[in-house]
DNA sequence: GAAAATAATACAATCGATTGTATTACATAT
DNA sequence: ATATGTAATACAATCGATTGTATTATTTTC
């Protein structure tokens, strides 16, 4: 099945195929007549231009690279949507990939679309990336890069867009505290990651404000999943005594602790309040709703797209060390609030 | 920032660019001391291959396009995982494009997809598509099609991964019953839409097993969000008397159907069960958790995705008119057991 | 009506890699 | 040493569109 190409449509018109492709770009070399007649025949030969080709002579592929840990995270799957939606609009396509944590196939995924040749490259590393080298091979060959929520300490080169992870983390810790918590175990990640390091640091803030003394060891590391957050749980009832609230550094290990707790008939919020991150559709529905910081992933994907096609059009200055910080909100629901108030308490049932 | 090419190699080597060509192709054209060379000099000169140039010439792209209605839906992003995964492991990019449930919008991706000559393309169609000329266009122009979920009735010509939705819908219609119902609404979609017309099919199989009257004023249409599930709830409790349960075609009209109930304080399941469609992550957490079909959307993408890499190996005869279908699973949960069960509901609260 | 100016189109190179065919180099056989 | 065969590489066309320059039509000007 061999498609129709531009010299096709000039033999049939006994024209060049030079002014077929300028008609087809609608340039004003060509007569409007000529433009008529090209369209015409294009379309009943049911011609559809190579971009392949296009895009070789350009040196432009119109593509976007996106690559995010895991597609079917609610978060990235709401980025990639805002991303898609904003590189739609604008005429570009993404090829989405996902690392799943690994640092080697994130660096086989940059080779991989550098080959392709993509225009810029919008990215979350994942939890080990730490040594960047294929990151700063990047821009070492031109290719425009831009982070969202998770980045890379000390790459001032690129443009990102993140979330303020320190007030986030303060806000959330804080209210834990205005509840009345006084021993307020935290859930995160490995702390050479950017956003885990910037909660825990907000936690922190949030305690010395009002004189907590900072107990190493009710910080918890993990993967973060649902089961580390039920076995943390579990650990802390078993072995720490007199905790009364968790802030976990995402909404999967809150929901996991939660599960545990209920699970042995601990009261939440009384006796352990808990607060996690990200605002996961999940979070709304558990019982009690989980208080947790809002991150609008589409408005995340949407920002940071469009740093990119900035940088498309006007340059270096713009992505150069631009980050573009959003503010998190503190979305207060039932699992943390001691003194229940029920109109609160309503509103959040609601829809999300 | 100019790339490296293979004639930079070859000019470099003193050699010819199709020698270099075929070394980086590992061809056995080249003698291996020449191979080792001209590797060591694409090293050395930081080459990356262009796929534009490559594609071009072997007409071929090496990428797979996805069209989902929204990528942020659960299901499709599982699908979509299960699709990159199955992909990047056969050497295959996938763009991904969102339809937003907009005919419109689905025909000009396609062509757009059409334009960048991607090796095929899996779909699920918005709720909209009816007219399929846009799609009978594309195996008209050789362009293998595969659909899964969401497909169009009588398009024999391409494969398709579906679930068995019409047992889908009668396993939880049947459930239902079991559970001592008599009167069951159904909240489904447009019928014209395969999937919804067969779970629709699925539940009026159930009520005639049990010899249960069918009546059309039972059967809902909405868009199946969680708000059309609220309001139809409301609709049914102010004006339908006697409902004593709810089989919904997803799970989100379910959800917000149980919302409803619960700010009126209806009992569930003891006044009105409800079975939803899909299992979606919130299904588990939710309290009732929510009696649900799986269909496992990561499944549904790594088969769809192997049937159309099938196809690019050894031609035609597999897809055509290829349907894989896969058995989908009661969950049963909370939300429907009007005889409850310890047993079940502690497996049910656990890990999804 | 001839010269000048401009519009419209044709020519030809190019983007970077691939691949069928031709040529050269080298080894083996006679 | 010459013929034969094969291994290794070079040549050249090609994929389909784009674009700078050259050429031909057409219009304007005097």
């Amino acid at each position: 099945m061999k498609k129709t190409t531009i010299h096709e449509i000039a033999k049939a018109l006994g024209i060049d195929s030079s002014t077929v492709s300028r008609a087809l770009n609608d340039s004003e070399r060509v007569k409007p007549r000529t433009k008529k007649r090209v369209l015409e025949k294009a379309q009943e030969l049911g011609y559809t231009r190579n971009m392949l080709a296009s895009n070789l002579r350009r040196n432009k592929s119109n593509t976007i690279g996106v690559i995010v840990p895991r597609i079917s995270r609610y978060f990235f799957s709401s980025t990639i949507a805002g991303i898609e939606e904003t590189a739609y609009k604008a005429g570009y396509s993404v090829i989405i990939c996902q690392s799943r944590e690994d640092v080697n196939r994130e660096r086989k995924i940059i080779s991989n679309l550098m080959a392709n040749r993509v225009d810029g490259i919008l990215m979350s590393v994942t939890m080990e990336t730490k040594d960047s080298s294929h990151l700063t091979e990047c821009f070492e060959k031109g290719m425009p890069l831009v982070f969202f929520d998770r980045h890379v300490e000390g790459m001032n080169q690129t443009g990102k867009v993140v979330i303020d992870d320190v007030k986030g983390g303060f806000e959330a810790t804080e209210h834990l505290i205005k509840q009345g918590c006084r021993k307020i175990a935290h859930f995160t990640a490995p702390l050479d990651v950017e956003i885990y390091k910037n909660r825990h640091k907000g936690y922190c803030m949030a305690l010395e404000k009002y004189s907590i003394h900072y107990d190493k060891n009710l910080v918890y590391i993990s993967t973060l999943l649902k089961e580390d957050g039920y076995f943390l749980a579990e650990k802390i009832v078993n072995e720490c005594d007199g905790v009364d609230g968790i802030f976990s550094a995402n909404d999967f290990a809150a929901i996991g602790a939660m599960n545990f707790l209920k699970s042995i008939g601990k009261k939440i919020p009384e006796e352990i309040a808990i607060a996690g991150f990200s605002n996961e559709p999940t979070s709304a529905v558990i019982e009690p709703s989980l208080t947790t910081v809002d991150q609008s992933g589409t408005e995340i994907g949407r920002l940071a797209c469009n740093l990119l096609l900035d940088y498309f059009k006007n340059g270096n200055t713009l992505v150069n060390n631009k980050t573009i910080m959003i503010q998190p909100k503190l979305i207060v629901r039932d699992s943390s609030q001691k003194k229940s108030n029920f109109k609160e308490m309503r509103l959040n049932i609601g829809f999300k």
